[in-house]
RNA sequence: UCCUCCUUAGCUCAGUUGGUUAGAGCACAUCACUGUUAAUGAUGGGGUCCUCCGUUCAAGUCGGAGAGGGGGAGCCA
């Protein structure tokens, strides 16, 4: 058997010394022709690996260069140097696969964080990267941990859909058809009944009505997957390709659901915070040195560690859309008249509004409920004794300090003839969602949801600005390597 | 899609009112040193100044167009 290896993480959790170890990794840097940093990513904490003067070939010794990777046979021992309290001295060196050090491109060195976009592949090697990779798989494993202690069903709802009335966003069409010469009906349109699917599809921009329907069955399920958007969108938080969580829970109301929202958040960050820790305070430090570049204002003010423990430990303010409107036009922010975009009832809250309510005013998570029915989707929830003109849903948005919103959600219409007044009022086919409607013609329940986009937690948890930076590998606007 | 800023060595960046041979640190190579912590010291190699067009005796520097990237906005998660 070739991998008897100890990874490194737990070898420096206390190998007792005197023990013979295998050891593989990468070279970080090699000082002194003597003292390899050998990472295998387990950790950020390299292994040092001590090849003692005139016991190994020049040969060898010149083959470890920044990248290359090695299996180190050799015994854990105190170390006598500072920076480490064991490492390990080497008895054989074996080089796997050498790395031009002429032309590596990760040097011993901080490297700009667009720099290492482009080279993506190489990226995860990189302490920052190695961190924030390994939190987004503690954050994919407490969604699961999370929905699973509560009994949730996890649905995979489809990735390649027929339905375009979601009303999402852009979609990207799947299709089989030749682009050039695809055939045609007798109005002139392509004819998708020639298509595949023998109809129109498109890759899917939100799990959510399946979602509804296993919730109708199973009482509670969510999803965790990929979701597509071909918007035209250039910005540090929005992908073409993200991960999104989406539970949705029979007879929930829509307090149930910020309740639900708010324990859920609560729990991956305090499994991060119990699980990440040494990963976390790597980010905490990196993001406290780039803070100190930044004009004073612009500063955060906690540490990342502190936010997210204050997170934890306080609960999300909760204010109607009314209210914030209200605390908006009160503001002497407004009064100064440094908003650039209008505030008054009915309006969409633009990204300056929530920031400052969530930055400046709450300076904590705040969760806005009650938006005007106007501005949201057809499946939330008509609130019932709203003043003629001003009708509200039972809708509700988390905001999230240096993010934006982090989660939508709503309490569903349950109601069949409410729901399809509101759909026919928009535009929307009946006869396309007869399947939806079904699920209120058959056993309606009052239910809710919400939708979490898995990379804005990522983005929180590990304070990276760019959401680019927390996918492997990011599909945005004429950007899609790989 | 809109606004704005940027593009000089492998990386990070400097480059004066337009002026002669475009610099630094790191990286890389060679040598020295050898318990180093992004090792150190010496020496050396390394440039389509993003591309094209224009202004000028002369363009890295000024103007225009394009490409790529950053930040902000809209759309949203």
């Amino acid at each position: 058997m070739f991998n008897q290896r100890i990874k490194i993480k737990q070898l420096l959790s206390g190998t007792a010394t005197g023990t013979e170890v295998v050891v593989m990794g990468w070279v970080r840097t090699f000082r002194n022709n003597q003292f390899i940093a050998l990472n295998d990513g387990s950790t950020n904490a390299n292994i040092q690996i001590v090849a003692s003067l005139g016991e190994f070939d020049d040969a060898i010794l010149k083959r470890i260069t920044t990248g290359a990777s090695l299996k180190i046979t050799g015994t854990v021992v105190e170390s006598l140097g500072k920076g480490q309290t064991v490492e390990v001295k080497a008895t054989s060196i074996e080089i796997l696969g050498d790395s031009d050090a002429e032309k590596y491109p990760l040097q011993p060195k901080k490297h700009s964080l667009e720099f290492l976009r482009e080279k993506a592949h190489l990226r995860f090697r990189t302490n920052t990267f190695g961190s924030v990779f390994r939190i987004r798989h503690s954050l994919a494993f407490a969604v699961h941990q999370f929905f699973n202690d509560r009994g949730f069903l996890y649905l995979h709802t489809p990735i390649i859909t027929s339905s375009d009335a979601e009303g999402a966003g852009e979609m990207f069409r799947v299709t089989t058809l030749p682009l050039e010469g695809a055939p045609k009906n007798d109005a002139g349109e392509i004819d998708f009944t020639q298509d595949f699917f023998g109809k129109s599809t498109n890759l899917t921009v939100s799990g959510q009505l399946e979602g509804e329907l296993g919730a109708m069955a199973f009482s509670d399920i969510y999803t965790f997957g990929p979701t597509f958007r071909a918007e035209n969108s250039n910005t540090t938080r929005h992908l073409a390709e993200f991960w999104m969580i989406e539970p949705e829970v029979a007879f929930n109301d829509l307090e149930d659901n910020m309740n639900l929202a708010e324990d859920f958040i609560k729990h991956l960050i305090a499994y991060v915070m119990k699980n990440n820790i040494d990963d976390l305070q790597f980010l905490d430090t990196r993001l406290a040195e780039e803070e100190k570049q930044l004009p004073t204002e612009k500063r955060s003010g906690l540490g990342l560690i502190e936010k997210l423990k204050f997170v934890v430990e306080n609960g999300f303010e909760r204010i109607t859309y009314t209210e914030a409107i209200e605390i908006l036009l009160n503001s002497t922010h407004y009064k100064k008249k440094k908003f650039t975009y209008d505030i008054k009832w009915g309006i969409d809250l633009q990204s300056e509004h929530e920031r400052y309510l969530v930055e400046q005013h709450f300076k904590k998570p705040v969760i806005v409920t009650g938006y005007p029915a106007a501005i949201k989707a057809f499946y939330m929830r008509m609130n019932d004794g709203c003043e003629p003109g001003k009708e509200t849903v039972a809708a509700m948005d988390i905001l999230a300090p240096g993010i934006g919103e982090i989660v939508g959600g709503s309490q569903r219409e349950e109601r069949l003839e409410k729901l399809e007044a509101r759909m026919n009022a928009m535009h929307i086919p009946l006869q396309e969602m007869s399947y939806y409607l079904d699920t209120r013609r058959f056993g309606s329940v009052p239910h809710a949801g919400f939708g979490l986009g898995f990379e804005r937690m990522v983005q929180f948890v590990t304070g990276m600005t760019n959401i680019r930076d927390v996918i492997p590998f990011a599909r945005t606007p004429k950007n899609c390597e790989y």
